[in-house]
DNA sequence: AATCAATGGTTCACGGCCATACCTTATGGC
DNA sequence: GCCATAAGGTATGGCCGTGAACCATTGATT
């Protein structure tokens, strides 16, 4: 008997050998875009790539991508405009995706593994802020993540998830690693999910705005492990609120 | 001009607008079937999973997995047995896959981003690691990580690098995030591409040596701070290296 | 010796996706 | 006012991968 058995403490393979592709051309573009929307990297009213360029991006073709851009149309997500300086355009307010019941919720919830995904994401985070602060941001750096950081403070509530979304993933992306901010973008995308399926707590929002200024704060005078504490528990809190609700 | 053009501070887009496939499924299932048995996950004759169950982990045919396996064996690297108890097996000693030219070794190293890599790796490691500790392990997990380490003392110089990865493999699976195994064992597929091109140092071996005992030690006490230490310390030394080498 | 079950080996029709080319619409510059 | 340009809209032929079924081989079990 070799060593082939599946069940035999566990199977090293399964981190590897997992499928190729997670569903057909479409769906996973369909879930690229609405990643992209939804973690407001494209502000309301504004412009997707072209057609031709998002395509060659995403690795589909045309035609495939013409078939999602229709989906999103037709739920009224996104709209075209024909002509030179035409494109598709994000609609104001796309709101949630599903339809807001609470079965829909819970069948989102069940889909995602959520110690996973908390854990994945203090690692990501704590990793970033660590990297920022260790390496040091030039003066253009340090703007942008000051900017993002202003921008939190002045958004409104219905703004805040996706400026806060906006300034962590700004974090993930100076920290030096193309690797981890992909992976943290699709972690947050997952976090956000979770997020809408429980109540905006005003007071919570205050505190992470704290954390999030002594957490700029430690990187700009970089300080690796004051940074890293910071985001640890501020995503400790995150996670205690996620696991208390969705228990 | 509207926010589209595609260089301007960076483009929010691309960690999310990235390729949906790498590949055809022929190259994906290849890359990773190869990752599995350089990682040495496989032992040297051991079996794969058989061909459907491989394919259905991987998503795809079987029709594609088999000419996946088809130039695996044409490039002498496994080898099928008909029959019940039979497979797909992997040969002794695979050596690289490369010819092993320096023009090979540059190419390999051109396709990388090895700040990308090493950053990664390392908040993946130390990330693990304080997890890990953290929590906590049960006997058997413990009793896994302990043989791991074991394993490591006992190898033979060529099983060094296979025993170390799974070392560090184990660690990764024992955190409690599937998504950081995977993302581990992918990124460390990279990093051994990168060992594989620099001289093998013996007394990195030892120094690596009192690491992971000190490692294991700090995670099996529940030192959290002290494990994330020691791994940040000894995937520093491994960067220094191809640092330096590759430079 | 016969049987069974699990595995690799082979074939084929269908469907999805792709590459490409071309058409249509709108805007700014000449 | 015309036209070049850049964008969305449309049509087609071909290939790759799939799913399913079937065959062939082997070794353990009875």
């Amino acid at each position: 008997m070799a060593e082939g058995s599946r069940a035999d403490h566990g199977d090293r393979l399964s981190p590897l050998l997992r499928p190729v592709r997670a569903g057909n051309g479409f769906e996973e573009a369909l879930e690229q875009i609405l990643q992209v929307i939804r973690l407001g990297l494209v502000a309301d009213g504004g412009r997707l790539p072209a057609e031709r360029e998002l395509a060659d991006r995403l690795g589909v073709s045309r035609v495939t991508l013409r078939e999602v851009l229709k989906v999103l149309a037709d739920q009224g997500i996104v709209e075209s405009r024909r002509g030179r300086y035409g494109g598709t355009f994000v609609r104001e307010r796309p709101g949630p995706v599903g339809d807001g019941s609470a079965a829909e919720l819970r069948r989102r919830i069940a889909r995602v593994d959520v110690e996973d995904t908390l854990r994945f994401r203090e690692v990501l985070e704590v990793g970033a802020a660590g990297l920022c602060a260790a390496q040091g941001l030039d003066e253009a750096r340090a703007a942008r993540l000051r900017a993002a950081l202003d921008r939190t403070r002045d958004a409104p509530l219905a703004e805040y998830r996706r400026c806060d979304t906006l300034l962590h993933l700004t974090l993930a992306e100076l920290c030096g690693s193309p690797s981890l901010a992909t992976q943290y973008a699709a972690v947050r995308a997952t976090v956000n999910d979770l997020l809408d399926c429980i109540p905006l707590l005003v007071r919570n929002l205050e505190h992470s705005q704290h954390q999030h200024t002594a957490l700029v704060e430690a990187i700009l005078e970089g300080d690796p492990d004051a940074a890293a504490e910071v985001m640890r528990e501020h995503c400790a809190g995150t996670a205690a609120l996620l696991r208390g609700f969705l228990a």
